[in-house]
RNA sequence: GCCGGAGUGGCGGAAUAGGCAGACGCGCCGGACUCAAAAUCCGGUCCCUGGAAACAGGGGUGUGGGUUCGAUUCCCUCCUCCGGCACCA
């Protein structure tokens, strides 16, 4: 055995070996029950992060731990490589996208395997692959026969300069990335996916994700955003039609003062072709319309409008309201018109106030009057005041009886609308699925046959970014054949959301080289749900609720029989650096490779585990780095020092006698495997687990050489070091190997199984009890656990320290918690 | 702006169901070893007051309030920072 711990040495020779022996590859007919285990994908932008690092090392830790639980973990791992980044290098740097993708896969493969992680390689996937994107192309084509995938027109962000859609990211403050033309909204055909259809599923969903954080489902409840409501017509009689607005609150309608379409409004479209329509109205609407209105930041909208000079007619109240057209309306949601109650909206309240427009109050809050501000609108529900029949009801009872008035009379009905819209995935890029449609003259829309799949990207492609979409350019590509008619015809050429790809792979790996469908179904069965999802919390929303979407419609295609994907999702927080998170355009990238070779790959990983708990952001800090080099130091050391235990014969093994523990170490070992198993197992604190581990260790050298005097101490040091080995293997894997084999070790650790403890010798012994005056801590006294309170109340007050704090006042109460606190209450 | 999260020593963090605030690590200070330095080892390290010291007293978990015998933990207010906001992945 060396002296001294030699950190590349260690790791190449095992990881050399790992690969060879394939050692992390499994099987479905294998006896042991599954446990599938999922790291999101990387992009592969070019160098590993350390978010990755970050998130793969957790990834790493729980999948070895399983293992040695007893279970058949699969822990694949691929590549999201399609997507702008690619397209963006060849565009700079006239790389083919292909080649610049296939060159960072290869690079951060070696960076993945240079931090040793037990990945079974033989089932990576690659989205940028036709072997794969076929099955993109082969799952949207079930879904447009199913009428999920569809076509209509919408809102793009356009460059007009660059004649280019533009991204939301290339969109900077309106203005165009490349050329800083002002951007501009453009309306043209997309296909969409019909994620609404799910929407009361993906809610419903929710109930069985138990194991989820709160805050995540919380935030997709919100994004969902269910919420009851009421369509209301509101007659124009002048142009013998009516605006129907949606509102959440049709108990205020007695306070609608007027209406306020969105500049998109169909209603104003009729107005800017009236020739009497003023140019500066027209001018206004026009530039309205024209802003982002993608624009999501109202702080800088100043909220603006116009009178549209009609009228319409409150169908509640029988008056006459005006129409206003307004820059805080959206076309998406709801109707793209609102009714207006300023008194009980704030944004309708400020928009009223600045155009002069009347208020009228119409709720009020219940009981007692609690005086609200003024200048503010009254938001909440109360009782309804000044609204004809309905005056006196509160707001529950008024929106019940309001809606059944509405549809009674034919004006509207009560109904339940979401936040959530269906999902846009066409994109104007070459780097992406081709979507598999082909656009006859005489036959319309049609799909490409199945047997013609993949529709492959085409090779050679002038890139350039500007002018419109890519593969429109390639005439080879475009012109085919229609496969109905045989007549000729022009394929589709807008390419899909990489979010496609992202929302079905965890299937793929549960048989990577399946030829004829996305996955075979009996594997997928086998492994399915993935039992445990790491990965960024900034992926919480899209890319969660996508994937729950796509498994749903696959159960719904008869594919799989699971319901969720993901019953647990452990939501690591990001990795920033400067206070933003690490990005390549931001130039805050720390570069791991720098770091494996100045300590090694197992002290980044202990370190990154080790510096936060992993559900927490990080603000990347290497002070400490060099802590965990020492740690591994010191353990060498420690072994080394200690090897004689380790000698056949030395140290035979005894059955543990519980008065046979002086030092205390046994039940610290025992207290230790305990500790460290449930932080790993139930809570993911694997910073608070590393720090026990360090703890034992530091109590063994302490105790080291005492132990070393007799047999039944050199048999607790013996199994006290093997214990440290075991425990901390998952975080330093190729220390840990290293030093099982140097300590006689035949059978690799990694096929050891995880050690366990005893209860009894896990238990202490003896509690401190703290004894306080008034919530103060005044003394504390040892005691054995489990004593009782009587026998605590008085050992506390006969304290001379609590005599004192007490003095001259009177105990007016002692509340008493056994193997915790006594707290003394005096006056 | 809306939705979600976070804020604890000089720093990363700990306190698992409301019960000893600061585990573990870094840094710093002192000591040992050394001609010296590095490495290593040993000890100390929240702040204030008193004390040579042991120790004693007080304060302290972003702000201000509340609930409670007791609050880093629960509730409300405000501040700051981070993530998401549908075409970045």
């Amino acid at each position: 055995m060396q002296e001294h711990y030699r950190f590349e040495q260690v790791e190449l020779k095992w990881q050399k070996l790992w690969e060879e022996q394939q050692a992390f590859r499994v099987t479905e007919d294998d006896p042991r029950p599954k446990f599938y285990l999922l790291e999101m994908y990387p992009y592969p932008s070019g160098r590993i992060h350390m978010g990755h690092v970050r998130n793969y090392s957790i990834g790493d830790v729980i999948s070895r731990f399983k293992t040695r639980r007893g279970f058949n973990v699969l822990h694949p791992i691929g590549w999201d490589a399609l997507g702008m980044p690619a397209e963006n290098a060849a565009i700079k740097s006239h790389i083919h996208p292909r080649t610049w993708t296939l060159d960072n896969i290869a690079h951060m493969k070696a960076q993945l395997q240079r931090l040793g992680l037990s990945y079974d390689w033989s089932r990576e996937v690659n989205t940028c692959l036709p072997e794969y994107y076929r099955w993109n192309q082969w799952l949207f084509l079930k879904m447009f026969e199913r009428g999920l995938a569809y076509r209509r027109k919408s809102w793009v962000n356009w460059c007009p300069q660059c004649l280019t859609v533009l991204a939301n990211e290339q969109d900077q403050g309106d203005i165009c990335w490349r050329c800083d033309a002002s951007v501009e909204q453009k309306k043209m055909e997309h296909w969409f996916l019909k994620i609404t259809d799910y929407a009361e599923e993906l809610l419903s969903g929710h109930s069985r994700l138990e194991k989820w954080p709160e805050h995540v489902i919380l935030m997709q409840k919100n994004w969902i955003g269910r919420s009851s409501g009421s369509y209301i017509v509101f007659p124009v009689p002048a142009l013998r039609t009516g605006v129907e607005v949606f509102t959440t609150r049709v108990d205020t309608i007695y306070g609608a003062t007027f209406l306020v379409l969105s500049p998109e409004h169909p209603l104003i479209g009729g107005v800017l072709a009236d020739p009497k329509t003023g140019p500066d109205f027209r001018k206004w609407v026009e530039q309205a319309a024209h802003e982002s209105h993608l624009r999501r930041d109202p702080a800088q909208v100043v909220k603006e409008g116009r009178d549209t000079g009609l009228q319409a007619v409150n169908p509640f109240t029988g008056l006459k309201i005006p129409i206003w057209v307004a820059n805080y309306v959206l076309l998406e949601y709801g109707t793209g018109a609102i009714m207006a109650v300023p008194a009980h909206d704030q944004r309708d309240y400020d928009f009223a106030r600045q155009y002069g427009l009347p208020i009228k109050t119409v709720i009020v809050p219940e009981g007692e009057a609690a005086e609200r501000p003024e200048g503010q609108a009254f938001e909440d529900y109360g009782r309804l005041v000044d609204s004809g029949p309905f005056t006196g009801q509160t707001s529950a009872q008024a929106i019940e009886a309001m809606n059944r008035y509405a549809e009674e009379k034919k004006i509207g009905r009560g109904s339940i609308i979401y936040r959530l819209r269906d999902w846009g995935i066409s994109r104007q890029r070459y780097w992406g699925t081709p979507i598999p449609i082909i656009h006859c003259p005489s036959c319309g829309v049609v799909g490409v046959p199945y047997d013609q799949l993949p529709v492959e990207i085409p090779a050679d492609v002038p890139l350039t970014g500007t002018e419109g979409s890519p593969l429109e350019k390639v005439e080879s590509f475009v012109r085919t054949v229609c496969p109905k008619c045989g007549g000729p015809a022009r394929r589709e050429t807008d390419t899909m959301d990489t979010f496609f790809d992202s929302s079905w792979y965890f299937f793929r790996y549960t048989s990577p080289h399946e030829e004829k469908l996305p996955f075979a179904r009996r594997p997928a069965d086998y492994w399915l749900p993935v039992d445990l999802y790491i990965g960024g919390v900034e992926h919480a929303i899209l890319h969660l609720i996508y994937a729950r979407f796509f498994t749903k419609v696959i159960r719904d295609l008869g594919l799989t029989s699971i319901d969720e994907p993901f019953p647990r999702y452990l939501a690591q927080g990001m990795v920033t650096k400067d206070g933003a998170a690490m990005s390549k355009s931001r130039g805050n990238v720390v570069d791991p490779d720098e770091i494996v070779g100045r300590y090694g790959a197992d002290a980044l990983r202990l370190f990154i585990l080790f510096a936060s708990p992993p559900d927490k952001e990080f603000a990347w800090n290497e002070d400490g780095l060099e802590g965990c080099s020492r740690f591994f130091n010191r353990l060498w050391q420690l072994v080394y020092d200690s090897r004689e235990v380790f000698r056949p014969g030395s140290g035979g093994r005894r059955p543990e006698a519980k008065e046979a523990d002086p030092s205390g170490l046994r039940r610290k070992m025992h207290q230790t495997i305990k500790k460290v198993t449930g932080d790993i197992e139930q809570r993911f604190h694997l910073n608070t687990a590393i720090s026990s581990i360090m703890e034992f260790s530091n109590s063994l050298r302490r105790e080291r050489e005492a132990l070393k005097a007799d047999e039944a101490g050199r048999t607790l040091l013996r199994q006290a070091l093997e214990t440290v080995l075991l425990l901390l293997a998952p975080f330093a894997p190729h220390l840990c190997e290293e030093l099982w084999q140097e300590t006689g070790h035949s059978v690799p650790l990694a096929r050891t199984a995880w050690p366990a403890y005893d209860p009894d010798w896990a238990a202490e012994e003896t509690v401190t009890i703290v004894v306080q005056v008034n919530g103060k801590l005044r003394d504390r006294f040892d005691v054995p656990a489990g004593t009782g309170e009587a026998e605590l109340r008085q050992t506390a007050l006969s304290l001379d320290k609590v005599r004192a704090a007490v003095g001259a006042g009177k105990v007016r109460q002692v509340v008493c918690i056994p193997d915790k606190l006594v707290n003394i209450v005096a006056r």
